[in-house]
DNA sequence: ATCCTATCCTGGCTGC
DNA sequence: TGCAGCCAGGATAGGA
């Protein structure tokens, strides 16, 4: 499930393919993809074609094509957000199915979306900013410093599992390192963010940048098969994982098998011993 | 502010 | 074996 580190590992291997290639044509194969402007298949692939690709880069779970006219002056932005199953790749899979958006490029170069639930949003825009402004700080950030996140949480109360899925509160967490982080910061999720001491807020800050700064290292996290990098390979992340989807297995640190729960309808992976609801 | 439900989707799994 | 029904999961919207 593509979350901060799987964008991130896409965003770092497309853009060697794609940096400074032009949009020749486009063809979108399920209108609903386009969000914006939105399902007019017609006005985006003329809005793309022509344009250049001047940078790759990533904000929260989003991918963003920087676009510029003859390579040089900015336009704004094609954004790409995978949600559950999308997949941005350099090669056809071999076969069509799935296959929602694709980019045909100068330089014989071709980039593909596959989206097997149609959950995946593309837009194109002269401000990219409009559509990003809603999302909270970007947890690698050097602005997110632990002052910045001690002040956030303070004016919260409710468990920290929807807390921390929320991407108004923190970008780019999922559901694989939401669990991943609580267990290293030995945080219930149904912890109340007010009931934290200082402590608390300092492992979880802590725990939350070694997360994703270790499945960034690896490539992200293959759990499903949802998740390929734009090159086919898997990320390695899922041998690192701790808690996630590792259920009746024992806890690396204590050896009590891993406990399955439902927090805020979603599902959730514990060590009940060392993630103690107090 | 917080919490709950519904919606969007499909492949894979469960149970009869 | 076959098939209906359920579930996961990111994000958002609407209601309590």
């Amino acid at each position: 499930l593509p979350e901060l580190p799987e964008v991130e590992t896409v965003v770092r291997e497309l853009a060697p393919h794609l940096q400074g290639r032009r949009i020749l044509d486009v063809e979108v194969d399920w209108a609903r993809t386009i969000q914006q402007p939105q399902e007019d298949i017609d006005l985006f692939c003329a809005t793309l074609c022509g344009l250049d690709i001047s940078g790759v880069t990533r904000r929260a779970k989003y991918v963003i094509l920087e676009l510029a006219q003859d390579n040089a002056t900015p336009w704004g932005a094609c954004l790409i957000h995978l949600r559950m199953s999308g997949r941005l790749v350099m090669q056809p899979t071999g076969r069509p199915e799935h296959l929602r958006v694709t980019w045909h490029l100068s330089g014989r170069k071709t980039l593909y979306f596959y989206n097997m639930r149609k959950f995946g949003r593309v837009w194109v825009t002269r401000h990219p900013g409009q559509v990003l402004s809603e999302l909270g700080p970007e947890p690698l950030s050097a602005a997110f410093t632990l002052p910045v996140f001690e002040k956030r949480i303070s004016q919260r109360r409710g468990m920290l599992k929807p807390l921390l899925l929320n991407q108004q509160f923190i970008a780019g967490l999922g559901n694989i390192y939401v669990d991943e982080s609580l267990f290293q910061a030995r945080l219930h999720p149904k912890r109340k963010a007010d009931t934290l001491d200082k402590e608390d807020v300092r492992r979880l800050y802590e725990a939350i940048q070694a997360t994703l700064r270790q499945a960034i290292a690896k490539h992200g996290t293959t759990f499903d098969g949802l998740f390929v990098r734009p090159d086919g390979e898997t990320g390695r992340q899922q041998e690192g994982l701790a808690v996630y989807g590792q259920a009746d297995l024992p806890c690396a640190r204590c050896g009590t098998p891993i406990e399955r729960i439902t927090v805020g309808q979603r599902g959730t992976h514990i060590c009940p011993v060392c993630q103690p609801l107090v």
